[in-house]
DNA sequence: TTAATAGTGTCTATAAGACAATATATA
DNA sequence: TATATATTGTCTTATAGACACTATTAA
Protein backbone atom coordinates (compact mmCIF):
# COMPACT_ATOMS: atom_id res chain seq x y z
CA UNK A 1 0.00 0.00 0.00
CA UNK A 2 1.08 3.30 -0.70
CA UNK A 3 2.33 6.01 1.29
CA UNK A 4 -0.61 8.09 2.76
CA UNK A 5 1.44 11.64 2.97
CA UNK A 6 -0.40 14.04 1.82
CA UNK A 7 2.12 14.95 -0.55
CA UNK A 8 2.39 12.19 -1.97
CA UNK A 9 -0.13 12.05 -5.38
CA UNK A 10 1.30 15.06 -6.44
CA UNK A 11 5.36 13.92 -6.43
CA UNK A 12 5.71 11.85 -9.51
CA UNK A 13 5.00 12.03 -13.14
CA UNK A 14 1.31 10.22 -14.18
CA UNK A 15 0.69 8.01 -17.37
CA UNK A 16 -1.98 8.01 -19.67
CA UNK A 17 -4.01 5.13 -19.31
CA UNK A 18 -6.02 4.18 -22.55
CA UNK A 19 -8.36 0.58 -22.52
CA UNK A 20 -8.15 -0.79 -25.88
CA UNK A 21 -10.66 -3.82 -26.69
CA UNK A 22 -10.92 -6.93 -28.68
CA UNK A 23 -14.55 -7.02 -29.20
CA UNK A 24 -15.80 -10.65 -30.49
CA UNK A 25 -18.25 -12.42 -32.08
CA UNK A 26 -19.25 -15.83 -33.53
CA UNK A 27 -20.89 -14.46 -37.05
CA UNK A 28 -23.65 -16.38 -38.66
CA UNK A 29 -23.24 -19.03 -40.58
CA UNK A 30 -23.18 -18.32 -44.67
CA UNK A 31 -24.12 -20.06 -47.54
CA UNK A 32 -20.22 -20.51 -48.42
CA UNK A 33 -19.15 -21.32 -45.55
CA UNK A 34 -21.48 -23.23 -42.98
CA UNK A 35 -19.20 -22.95 -40.12
CA UNK A 36 -19.60 -20.08 -37.84
CA UNK A 37 -16.38 -18.28 -37.42
CA UNK A 38 -15.04 -15.96 -35.19
CA UNK A 39 -14.58 -12.00 -35.68
CA UNK A 40 -13.09 -9.06 -34.16
CA UNK A 41 -14.16 -5.89 -34.96
CA UNK A 42 -11.45 -2.98 -36.13
CA UNK A 43 -11.15 0.40 -36.68
CA UNK A 44 -9.70 1.67 -40.27
CA UNK A 45 -7.36 4.78 -38.56
CA UNK A 46 -7.62 8.13 -40.74
CA UNK A 47 -3.83 8.71 -39.84
CA UNK A 48 -0.44 7.18 -40.91
CA UNK A 49 -0.15 4.25 -39.77
CA UNK A 50 -3.47 3.55 -41.62
CA UNK A 51 -3.60 -0.24 -40.66
CA UNK A 52 -6.52 -1.48 -38.81
CA UNK A 53 -6.50 -1.29 -34.54
CA UNK A 54 -8.69 -2.49 -31.86
CA UNK A 55 -11.23 0.28 -30.34
CA UNK A 56 -9.81 2.00 -27.21
CA UNK A 57 -9.90 5.49 -25.87
CA UNK A 58 -8.00 7.21 -23.07
CA UNK A 59 -9.61 6.35 -19.11
CA UNK A 60 -10.64 9.60 -18.07
CA UNK A 61 -11.29 11.06 -14.42
CA UNK A 62 -14.48 9.57 -12.35
CA UNK A 63 -14.69 6.20 -15.22
CA UNK A 64 -13.91 2.60 -14.12
CA UNK A 65 -12.03 0.53 -17.00
CA UNK A 66 -15.78 -0.66 -17.63
CA UNK A 67 -16.91 2.58 -18.34
CA UNK A 68 -14.45 3.89 -20.84
CA UNK A 69 -14.87 0.65 -22.76
CA UNK A 70 -18.53 1.24 -22.69
CA UNK A 71 -17.67 4.79 -24.10
CA UNK A 72 -15.74 3.80 -26.60
CA UNK A 73 -18.37 1.84 -28.68
CA UNK A 74 -20.54 4.59 -28.26
CA UNK A 75 -18.42 7.34 -29.30
CA UNK A 76 -16.23 5.52 -32.03
CA UNK A 77 -18.69 3.21 -33.49
CA UNK A 78 -22.28 4.31 -32.46
CA UNK A 79 -22.72 0.58 -30.59
CA UNK A 80 -24.49 0.53 -26.99
CA UNK A 81 -22.82 -2.46 -25.70
CA UNK A 82 -25.77 -2.98 -23.06
CA UNK A 83 -25.03 -5.01 -19.80
CA UNK A 84 -21.94 -6.65 -21.72
CA UNK A 85 -19.15 -6.64 -19.12
CA UNK A 86 -15.85 -6.23 -20.60
CA UNK A 87 -12.50 -8.90 -18.79
CA UNK A 88 -9.64 -7.01 -18.60
CA UNK A 89 -6.77 -9.56 -19.95
CA UNK A 90 -3.51 -7.43 -19.41
CA UNK A 91 -1.45 -4.17 -19.52
CA UNK A 92 0.62 -2.88 -21.72
CA UNK A 93 3.04 -1.19 -19.58
CA UNK A 94 6.51 -0.99 -21.83
CA UNK A 95 7.70 2.51 -21.26
CA UNK A 96 8.54 2.18 -24.68
CA UNK A 97 5.68 1.42 -26.35
CA UNK A 98 4.00 4.89 -27.47
CA UNK A 99 6.08 7.42 -29.27
CA UNK A 100 3.87 9.79 -27.78
CA UNK A 101 5.04 9.54 -23.94
CA UNK A 102 4.07 7.21 -21.07
CA UNK A 103 1.21 5.45 -22.35
CA UNK A 104 -0.12 2.51 -20.08
CA UNK A 105 -2.81 0.42 -21.92
CA UNK A 106 -5.79 -2.01 -20.35
CA UNK A 107 -6.49 -4.51 -22.68
CA UNK A 108 -10.16 -5.99 -22.42
CA UNK A 109 -12.45 -8.55 -24.47
CA UNK A 110 -15.92 -8.86 -24.64
CA UNK A 111 -17.87 -10.69 -26.64
CA UNK A 112 -21.26 -9.34 -28.18
CA UNK A 113 -23.62 -11.66 -30.19
CA UNK A 114 -23.55 -11.13 -34.15
CA UNK A 115 -27.26 -9.88 -33.70
CA UNK A 116 -25.93 -6.92 -31.84
CA UNK A 117 -23.80 -5.89 -34.71
CA UNK A 118 -26.04 -5.63 -37.50
CA UNK A 119 -24.79 -2.09 -39.77
CA UNK A 120 -21.21 -2.67 -39.07
CA UNK A 121 -20.38 -5.37 -40.70
CA UNK A 122 -17.90 -4.45 -42.24
CA UNK A 123 -15.61 -3.54 -39.62
CA UNK A 124 -15.54 -7.24 -38.52
CA UNK A 125 -12.11 -9.28 -39.70
CA UNK A 126 -12.29 -13.02 -39.39
CA UNK A 127 -10.28 -14.62 -36.75
CA UNK A 128 -8.47 -17.84 -36.67
CA UNK A 129 -8.56 -20.02 -33.44
CA UNK A 130 -4.68 -18.58 -32.79
CA UNK A 131 -5.94 -15.28 -32.82
CA UNK A 132 -4.16 -14.16 -36.19
CA UNK A 133 -6.37 -12.79 -38.79
CA UNK A 134 -7.65 -15.05 -41.14
CA UNK A 135 -7.07 -12.75 -44.40
CA UNK A 136 -3.06 -12.60 -43.20
CA UNK A 137 -3.40 -9.07 -41.98
CA UNK A 138 -1.80 -7.36 -39.61
CA UNK A 139 -3.18 -5.02 -36.65
CA UNK A 140 -1.05 -1.89 -35.75
CA UNK A 141 0.81 -1.08 -33.07
CA UNK A 142 0.70 -3.69 -30.41
CA UNK A 143 -2.22 -5.00 -31.43
CA UNK A 144 -1.53 -8.39 -32.68
CA UNK A 145 -0.46 -9.34 -29.67
CA UNK A 146 -3.44 -7.78 -28.04
CA UNK A 147 -5.77 -10.27 -30.60
CA UNK A 148 -4.04 -12.82 -29.84
CA UNK A 149 -4.10 -13.09 -25.94
CA UNK A 150 -8.09 -12.16 -26.40
CA UNK A 151 -9.12 -15.51 -28.49
CA UNK A 152 -6.84 -17.28 -26.40
CA UNK A 153 -8.49 -16.61 -23.21
CA UNK A 154 -12.08 -16.31 -24.61
CA UNK A 155 -11.57 -20.09 -25.79
CA UNK A 156 -10.29 -20.80 -22.52
CA UNK A 157 -13.35 -20.03 -21.06
CA UNK A 158 -15.62 -21.38 -23.13
CA UNK A 159 -13.77 -24.92 -22.57
CA UNK A 160 -14.78 -23.61 -18.47
CA UNK A 161 -18.51 -22.91 -18.95
CA UNK A 162 -21.29 -23.22 -21.18
CA UNK A 163 -21.73 -19.72 -22.66
CA UNK A 164 -19.57 -17.53 -20.28
CA UNK A 165 -20.11 -14.59 -21.76
CA UNK A 166 -23.68 -14.82 -22.43
CA UNK A 167 -23.55 -14.64 -26.54
CA UNK A 168 -26.56 -16.83 -26.23
CA UNK A 169 -29.81 -15.70 -24.63
CA UNK A 170 -31.45 -16.58 -22.02
CA UNK A 171 -32.79 -20.32 -23.65
CA UNK A 172 -30.97 -22.22 -26.20
CA UNK A 173 -30.71 -25.58 -27.80
CA UNK A 174 -27.40 -28.12 -27.44
CA UNK A 175 -27.02 -27.41 -31.26
CA UNK A 176 -27.06 -23.74 -31.20
CA UNK A 177 -24.85 -24.40 -28.02
CA UNK A 178 -22.43 -26.59 -29.92
CA UNK A 179 -22.56 -24.29 -32.85
CA UNK A 180 -21.40 -21.44 -31.00
CA UNK A 181 -18.40 -23.58 -29.12
CA UNK A 182 -17.33 -24.68 -32.53
CA UNK A 183 -16.92 -21.09 -33.55
CA UNK A 184 -15.09 -20.16 -30.69
CA UNK A 185 -12.98 -23.17 -30.47
CA UNK A 186 -12.47 -23.11 -34.42
CA UNK A 187 -12.69 -27.03 -34.74
CA UNK A 188 -15.81 -29.36 -34.86
CA UNK A 189 -16.68 -30.99 -32.10
CA UNK A 190 -18.04 -35.08 -31.12
CA UNK A 191 -22.02 -34.23 -31.50
CA UNK A 192 -22.86 -36.67 -28.44
CA UNK A 193 -19.78 -36.62 -25.99
CA UNK A 194 -20.56 -32.75 -25.68
CA UNK A 195 -24.18 -33.07 -25.88
CA UNK A 196 -24.07 -35.67 -22.94
CA UNK A 197 -21.63 -33.01 -20.97
CA UNK A 198 -23.23 -30.02 -21.33
CA UNK A 199 -26.75 -31.43 -20.32
CA UNK A 200 -25.07 -31.74 -16.32
CA UNK A 201 -24.95 -28.00 -16.68
CA UNK A 202 -28.20 -27.02 -18.39
CA UNK A 203 -31.77 -27.78 -17.24
CA UNK A 204 -34.45 -28.12 -19.76
CA UNK A 205 -36.61 -25.40 -20.23
CA UNK A 206 -40.68 -26.59 -18.78
CA UNK A 207 -44.09 -24.73 -19.63
CA UNK A 208 -46.76 -26.35 -18.14
CA UNK A 209 -44.52 -29.41 -17.25
CA UNK A 210 -43.62 -30.19 -20.84
CA UNK A 211 -40.37 -29.82 -22.42
CA UNK A 212 -40.11 -26.81 -24.85
CA UNK A 213 -39.05 -27.81 -28.27
CA UNK A 214 -37.50 -25.60 -31.36
CA UNK A 215 -38.91 -26.33 -34.53
CA UNK A 216 -37.03 -23.83 -36.94
CA UNK A 217 -34.06 -26.47 -37.46
CA UNK A 218 -35.85 -28.01 -40.32
CA UNK A 219 -35.19 -31.58 -38.53
CA UNK A 220 -36.68 -33.35 -35.73
CA UNK A 221 -37.56 -30.02 -33.11
CA UNK A 222 -34.37 -29.87 -30.31
CA UNK A 223 -35.27 -29.79 -26.77
CA UNK A 224 -34.72 -26.18 -25.23
CA UNK A 225 -32.26 -25.51 -22.62
CA UNK A 226 -32.05 -22.67 -20.06
CA UNK A 227 -28.71 -21.44 -18.71
CA UNK A 228 -30.10 -21.64 -15.00
CA UNK A 229 -26.41 -23.18 -13.79
CA UNK A 230 -24.25 -21.19 -15.58
CA UNK A 231 -22.08 -19.69 -12.99
CA UNK A 232 -22.79 -21.86 -10.20
CA UNK A 233 -20.31 -24.98 -10.79
CA UNK A 234 -18.51 -26.54 -8.58
CA UNK A 235 -14.69 -26.51 -8.40
CA UNK A 236 -15.35 -30.31 -9.66
CA UNK A 237 -17.75 -29.83 -12.18
CA UNK A 238 -15.73 -26.80 -13.34
CA UNK A 239 -13.21 -29.80 -14.47
CA UNK A 240 -15.44 -32.16 -16.10
CA UNK A 241 -16.88 -29.29 -17.90
CA UNK A 242 -13.57 -29.25 -20.37
CA UNK A 243 -14.97 -30.10 -23.87
CA UNK A 244 -14.03 -33.17 -26.04
CA UNK A 245 -12.36 -32.67 -29.40
CA UNK A 246 -12.57 -34.90 -32.63
CA UNK B 1 -6.57 2.42 -29.75
CA UNK B 2 -6.03 6.12 -29.09
CA UNK B 3 -6.01 9.00 -30.83
CA UNK B 4 -2.75 10.71 -32.04
CA UNK B 5 -2.84 14.11 -32.44
CA UNK B 6 -0.42 16.10 -30.84
CA UNK B 7 -2.50 17.64 -28.08
CA UNK B 8 -4.08 13.62 -26.80
CA UNK B 9 -1.81 13.52 -24.05
CA UNK B 10 -2.43 16.08 -22.40
CA UNK B 11 -5.63 16.85 -22.49
CA UNK B 12 -7.14 14.95 -19.66
CA UNK B 13 -6.31 14.02 -16.33
CA UNK B 14 -4.04 11.34 -15.26
CA UNK B 15 -4.28 8.65 -12.60
CA UNK B 16 -1.77 7.96 -10.02
CA UNK B 17 -0.98 4.19 -10.86
CA UNK B 18 0.10 2.19 -8.11
CA UNK B 19 1.23 -2.37 -7.65
CA UNK B 20 -0.24 -3.75 -4.74
CA UNK B 21 1.84 -7.15 -4.59
CA UNK B 22 0.67 -10.08 -2.37
CA UNK B 23 3.70 -11.93 -2.13
CA UNK B 24 2.89 -15.71 -1.01
CA UNK B 25 5.25 -18.47 0.12
CA UNK B 26 4.65 -22.30 1.68
CA UNK B 27 6.39 -21.83 4.91
CA UNK B 28 8.47 -24.88 6.30
CA UNK B 29 6.33 -27.54 8.49
CA UNK B 30 6.78 -27.41 12.26
CA UNK B 31 6.56 -29.89 15.36
CA UNK B 32 3.68 -28.10 16.23
CA UNK B 33 1.77 -27.78 12.72
CA UNK B 34 3.38 -30.44 10.49
CA UNK B 35 1.53 -29.63 7.30
CA UNK B 36 2.83 -26.89 4.93
CA UNK B 37 0.96 -23.32 5.29
CA UNK B 38 0.40 -20.74 3.38
CA UNK B 39 1.32 -17.17 3.92
CA UNK B 40 1.29 -13.69 2.83
CA UNK B 41 4.20 -11.07 3.22
CA UNK B 42 2.42 -7.98 4.90
CA UNK B 43 3.15 -4.67 6.12
CA UNK B 44 2.36 -2.96 9.61
CA UNK B 45 1.31 0.64 8.71
CA UNK B 46 3.07 3.34 10.55
CA UNK B 47 0.54 6.18 10.40
CA UNK B 48 -3.71 5.46 10.73
CA UNK B 49 -5.31 3.05 10.01
CA UNK B 50 -2.30 0.98 11.55
CA UNK B 51 -3.70 -2.44 10.63
CA UNK B 52 -1.47 -4.92 8.09
CA UNK B 53 -1.24 -3.84 4.59
CA UNK B 54 -0.22 -6.01 1.55
CA UNK B 55 3.04 -4.27 -0.05
CA UNK B 56 2.86 -1.73 -2.84
CA UNK B 57 4.71 1.23 -4.29
CA UNK B 58 3.70 3.60 -7.08
CA UNK B 59 4.77 3.00 -10.58
CA UNK B 60 7.47 5.50 -11.77
CA UNK B 61 8.01 6.69 -15.17
CA UNK B 62 10.08 4.48 -17.40
CA UNK B 63 8.89 1.28 -14.93
CA UNK B 64 7.26 -1.53 -15.73
CA UNK B 65 4.72 -2.99 -13.18
CA UNK B 66 7.89 -5.33 -12.57
CA UNK B 67 10.33 -3.22 -12.38
CA UNK B 68 8.09 -1.32 -9.56
CA UNK B 69 7.19 -4.28 -8.00
CA UNK B 70 10.52 -5.50 -7.47
CA UNK B 71 11.47 -1.58 -6.09
CA UNK B 72 8.77 -2.27 -3.66
CA UNK B 73 9.79 -5.31 -1.68
CA UNK B 74 14.05 -3.88 -2.25
CA UNK B 75 13.07 -0.39 -0.51
CA UNK B 76 10.30 -1.09 1.78
CA UNK B 77 11.32 -4.71 2.75
CA UNK B 78 15.09 -4.96 1.87
CA UNK B 79 13.95 -8.01 0.09
CA UNK B 80 15.78 -8.80 -3.27
CA UNK B 81 12.88 -11.10 -5.15
CA UNK B 82 15.49 -12.40 -7.98
CA UNK B 83 14.37 -13.44 -11.11
CA UNK B 84 10.56 -14.46 -9.51
CA UNK B 85 7.87 -12.55 -11.95
CA UNK B 86 5.18 -10.84 -10.53
CA UNK B 87 2.00 -11.77 -12.36
CA UNK B 88 -0.39 -9.41 -12.58
CA UNK B 89 -3.93 -10.54 -11.40
CA UNK B 90 -6.42 -7.34 -11.80
CA UNK B 91 -7.09 -3.53 -11.80
CA UNK B 92 -8.87 -1.56 -8.98
CA UNK B 93 -9.86 1.50 -10.65
CA UNK B 94 -12.97 2.69 -8.14
CA UNK B 95 -12.41 6.35 -8.92
CA UNK B 96 -13.58 6.67 -5.21
CA UNK B 97 -11.52 3.82 -3.85
CA UNK B 98 -8.67 5.90 -2.63
CA UNK B 99 -9.69 9.31 -0.65
CA UNK B 100 -6.37 10.86 -1.74
CA UNK B 101 -7.44 10.73 -5.40
CA UNK B 102 -7.56 9.12 -8.54
CA UNK B 103 -5.56 5.76 -7.76
CA UNK B 104 -5.18 2.66 -9.57
CA UNK B 105 -4.02 -0.02 -8.30
CA UNK B 106 -2.05 -3.13 -10.46
CA UNK B 107 -2.57 -6.10 -8.46
CA UNK B 108 0.07 -8.79 -8.33
CA UNK B 109 0.50 -12.11 -6.83
CA UNK B 110 4.37 -13.04 -6.63
CA UNK B 111 5.32 -16.38 -4.75
CA UNK B 112 8.94 -17.12 -2.78
CA UNK B 113 10.28 -20.06 -1.63
CA UNK B 114 10.20 -19.51 2.58
CA UNK B 115 14.38 -19.80 2.00
CA UNK B 116 14.10 -16.85 1.13
CA UNK B 117 12.47 -14.33 3.53
CA UNK B 118 14.32 -15.43 6.06
CA UNK B 119 14.84 -12.64 8.74
CA UNK B 120 11.97 -11.72 8.29
CA UNK B 121 9.36 -14.27 9.10
CA UNK B 122 7.78 -11.60 11.55
CA UNK B 123 6.22 -10.21 8.51
CA UNK B 124 4.48 -13.54 7.06
CA UNK B 125 0.70 -14.14 8.06
CA UNK B 126 -1.23 -17.46 7.85
CA UNK B 127 -3.74 -17.76 5.28
CA UNK B 128 -6.29 -20.57 4.68
CA UNK B 129 -7.24 -22.09 1.49
CA UNK B 130 -9.72 -19.13 0.77
CA UNK B 131 -7.23 -16.54 1.41
CA UNK B 132 -8.66 -14.92 4.70
CA UNK B 133 -5.86 -14.38 7.07
CA UNK B 134 -6.30 -17.54 9.97
CA UNK B 135 -5.93 -15.28 12.70
CA UNK B 136 -8.89 -13.94 11.73
CA UNK B 137 -7.81 -10.47 11.19
CA UNK B 138 -8.46 -7.98 8.17
CA UNK B 139 -6.33 -6.25 6.14
CA UNK B 140 -6.88 -2.01 5.65
CA UNK B 141 -8.24 -0.74 2.48
CA UNK B 142 -9.75 -3.37 -0.48
CA UNK B 143 -6.64 -5.67 0.93
CA UNK B 144 -8.67 -8.53 1.89
CA UNK B 145 -10.31 -8.85 -1.83
CA UNK B 146 -6.88 -8.79 -3.15
CA UNK B 147 -5.32 -11.52 -1.04
CA UNK B 148 -8.77 -13.70 -1.61
CA UNK B 149 -8.04 -13.13 -5.45
CA UNK B 150 -4.12 -13.90 -4.71
CA UNK B 151 -5.08 -17.25 -3.36
CA UNK B 152 -7.27 -17.99 -5.84
CA UNK B 153 -4.88 -17.25 -8.69
CA UNK B 154 -2.29 -19.06 -7.54
CA UNK B 155 -4.47 -22.24 -6.31
CA UNK B 156 -5.75 -22.45 -10.05
CA UNK B 157 -1.99 -22.16 -11.42
CA UNK B 158 -0.67 -24.93 -9.24
CA UNK B 159 -3.87 -27.07 -10.23
CA UNK B 160 -2.63 -26.85 -13.81
CA UNK B 161 1.29 -27.04 -13.66
CA UNK B 162 3.28 -29.01 -11.11
CA UNK B 163 5.45 -25.58 -10.43
CA UNK B 164 4.44 -22.66 -12.01
CA UNK B 165 5.60 -20.25 -9.54
CA UNK B 166 9.32 -21.90 -9.08
CA UNK B 167 9.56 -22.66 -5.74
CA UNK B 168 10.90 -25.87 -6.14
CA UNK B 169 14.40 -25.28 -7.37
CA UNK B 170 15.64 -27.42 -10.30
CA UNK B 171 14.96 -30.58 -8.78
CA UNK B 172 12.62 -31.95 -6.25
CA UNK B 173 11.50 -35.46 -4.96
CA UNK B 174 7.60 -35.91 -5.59
CA UNK B 175 7.28 -35.75 -1.77
CA UNK B 176 8.91 -32.28 -1.71
CA UNK B 177 6.03 -31.71 -4.78
CA UNK B 178 3.30 -33.11 -2.92
CA UNK B 179 4.00 -31.11 0.61
CA UNK B 180 3.98 -27.96 -1.61
CA UNK B 181 0.89 -28.72 -3.71
CA UNK B 182 -1.24 -29.46 -0.02
CA UNK B 183 -0.06 -26.25 1.18
CA UNK B 184 -0.97 -24.12 -1.82
CA UNK B 185 -4.43 -26.19 -1.47
CA UNK B 186 -5.08 -26.46 1.92
CA UNK B 187 -6.09 -29.90 1.91
CA UNK B 188 -4.01 -33.47 1.23
CA UNK B 189 -3.87 -35.75 -1.54
CA UNK B 190 -4.31 -38.89 -2.57
CA UNK B 191 -0.34 -39.77 -2.37
CA UNK B 192 -0.30 -42.41 -4.99
CA UNK B 193 -2.96 -40.76 -7.36
CA UNK B 194 -1.13 -37.80 -7.35
CA UNK B 195 2.48 -39.43 -8.14
CA UNK B 196 1.15 -41.24 -10.84
CA UNK B 197 -0.26 -38.25 -12.78
CA UNK B 198 2.87 -35.57 -11.46
CA UNK B 199 5.29 -38.60 -12.73
CA UNK B 200 3.77 -38.02 -16.50
CA UNK B 201 5.07 -34.43 -17.09
CA UNK B 202 8.36 -34.60 -15.31
CA UNK B 203 11.37 -36.24 -16.54
CA UNK B 204 13.59 -38.37 -13.46
CA UNK B 205 16.99 -37.02 -13.08
CA UNK B 206 20.14 -39.27 -14.04
CA UNK B 207 23.66 -38.94 -13.24
CA UNK B 208 25.55 -41.76 -15.54
CA UNK B 209 22.32 -43.30 -16.81
CA UNK B 210 21.49 -43.91 -12.95
CA UNK B 211 18.70 -42.05 -11.42
CA UNK B 212 19.37 -40.19 -8.45
CA UNK B 213 17.84 -40.50 -5.20
CA UNK B 214 17.31 -38.13 -2.05
CA UNK B 215 18.32 -39.78 1.46
CA UNK B 216 17.35 -37.28 3.19
CA UNK B 217 13.87 -38.56 4.43
CA UNK B 218 14.40 -40.91 6.71
CA UNK B 219 12.73 -43.72 4.62
CA UNK B 220 13.34 -45.43 1.48
CA UNK B 221 14.86 -42.79 -0.72
CA UNK B 222 12.77 -40.64 -2.96
CA UNK B 223 13.63 -40.61 -6.51
CA UNK B 224 14.89 -37.16 -7.69
CA UNK B 225 13.06 -35.41 -10.95
CA UNK B 226 13.69 -32.20 -12.95
CA UNK B 227 11.22 -29.47 -14.10
CA UNK B 228 12.66 -30.15 -17.68
CA UNK B 229 8.48 -30.31 -18.80
CA UNK B 230 7.29 -27.70 -17.55
CA UNK B 231 6.23 -24.88 -19.68
CA UNK B 232 5.79 -27.38 -22.14
CA UNK B 233 2.76 -29.20 -21.39
CA UNK B 234 0.06 -29.49 -24.86
CA UNK B 235 -3.35 -28.67 -24.42
CA UNK B 236 -4.21 -32.35 -23.81
CA UNK B 237 -1.82 -32.26 -21.07
CA UNK B 238 -2.70 -29.63 -19.39
CA UNK B 239 -6.18 -30.72 -18.60
CA UNK B 240 -5.08 -33.73 -17.11
CA UNK B 241 -2.87 -32.10 -14.45
CA UNK B 242 -5.67 -31.18 -12.92
CA UNK B 243 -5.48 -32.86 -9.23
CA UNK B 244 -6.92 -35.13 -7.74
CA UNK B 245 -8.27 -35.04 -4.27
CA UNK B 246 -8.65 -36.85 -1.15
C1' DT C 1 -40.13 -40.98 -50.06
C1' DT C 2 -35.44 -38.22 -48.98
C1' DA C 3 -32.81 -35.03 -46.34
C1' DA C 4 -31.73 -32.96 -42.22
C1' DT C 5 -31.16 -32.51 -37.47
C1' DA C 6 -31.97 -34.44 -32.61
C1' DG C 7 -31.11 -37.76 -29.52
C1' DT C 8 -29.85 -42.71 -27.53
C1' DG C 9 -27.31 -47.29 -26.97
C1' DT C 10 -23.22 -49.38 -26.39
C1' DC C 11 -18.44 -50.72 -26.68
C1' DT C 12 -13.42 -49.77 -25.56
C1' DA C 13 -9.63 -47.47 -23.57
C1' DT C 14 -8.10 -44.57 -20.08
C1' DA C 15 -7.73 -42.68 -15.74
C1' DA C 16 -9.47 -41.32 -11.19
C1' DG C 17 -10.21 -42.95 -6.69
C1' DA C 18 -9.26 -46.15 -3.29
C1' DC C 19 -6.90 -49.63 -0.72
C1' DA C 20 -3.22 -52.78 -0.01
C1' DA C 21 1.23 -54.58 -0.52
C1' DT C 22 6.12 -54.27 -1.15
C1' DA C 23 10.80 -51.75 -1.03
C1' DT C 24 14.45 -49.34 1.27
C1' DA C 25 16.10 -46.39 4.17
C1' DT C 26 17.04 -44.63 9.58
C1' DA C 27 16.87 -45.18 14.66
C1' DT D 1 13.78 -54.97 15.41
C1' DA D 2 10.29 -50.83 14.70
C1' DT D 3 9.26 -46.89 12.04
C1' DA D 4 9.01 -43.88 8.25
C1' DT D 5 8.72 -42.81 3.59
C1' DA D 6 8.75 -44.36 -1.38
C1' DT D 7 6.88 -46.99 -4.86
C1' DT D 8 4.01 -50.48 -7.17
C1' DG D 9 -0.14 -53.59 -7.86
C1' DT D 10 -4.80 -53.92 -8.54
C1' DC D 11 -9.66 -53.35 -8.24
C1' DT D 12 -13.85 -50.45 -9.05
C1' DT D 13 -16.13 -46.78 -11.07
C1' DA D 14 -16.62 -43.02 -14.23
C1' DT D 15 -16.21 -41.09 -18.60
C1' DA D 16 -14.01 -39.72 -22.87
C1' DG D 17 -14.00 -41.12 -27.44
C1' DA D 18 -16.03 -43.49 -31.04
C1' DC D 19 -19.50 -45.57 -33.88
C1' DA D 20 -24.03 -47.01 -34.91
C1' DC D 21 -28.64 -46.63 -34.42
C1' DT D 22 -33.35 -44.60 -33.72
C1' DA D 23 -36.63 -40.41 -33.69
C1' DT D 24 -39.00 -36.55 -35.61
C1' DT D 25 -39.52 -32.99 -38.44
C1' DA D 26 -39.70 -30.44 -43.47
C1' DA D 27 -39.79 -30.65 -48.35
Amino acid sequence: MVDMSPSSLSTYPRPSVAVDVALLTVGAATDADPAQRLKVLVQQRTSTPRGPVLPGRFVREGETFADAVAATFSEKVGLDIGGAEPRLLGMYDDPQRDERGWVLSALHVLALPSSMLEGIEGQLLAVDAEGHLADGRSLEFDHDDMLISAVRRMRRHYEESPDPYRLLGDTFTLGQLRDLHEGVLGEPLLKDTFNRRMKQYLTEKLVGGEPVREHETGGRPALVYNRTKDGTLTERERRRLLLPRR
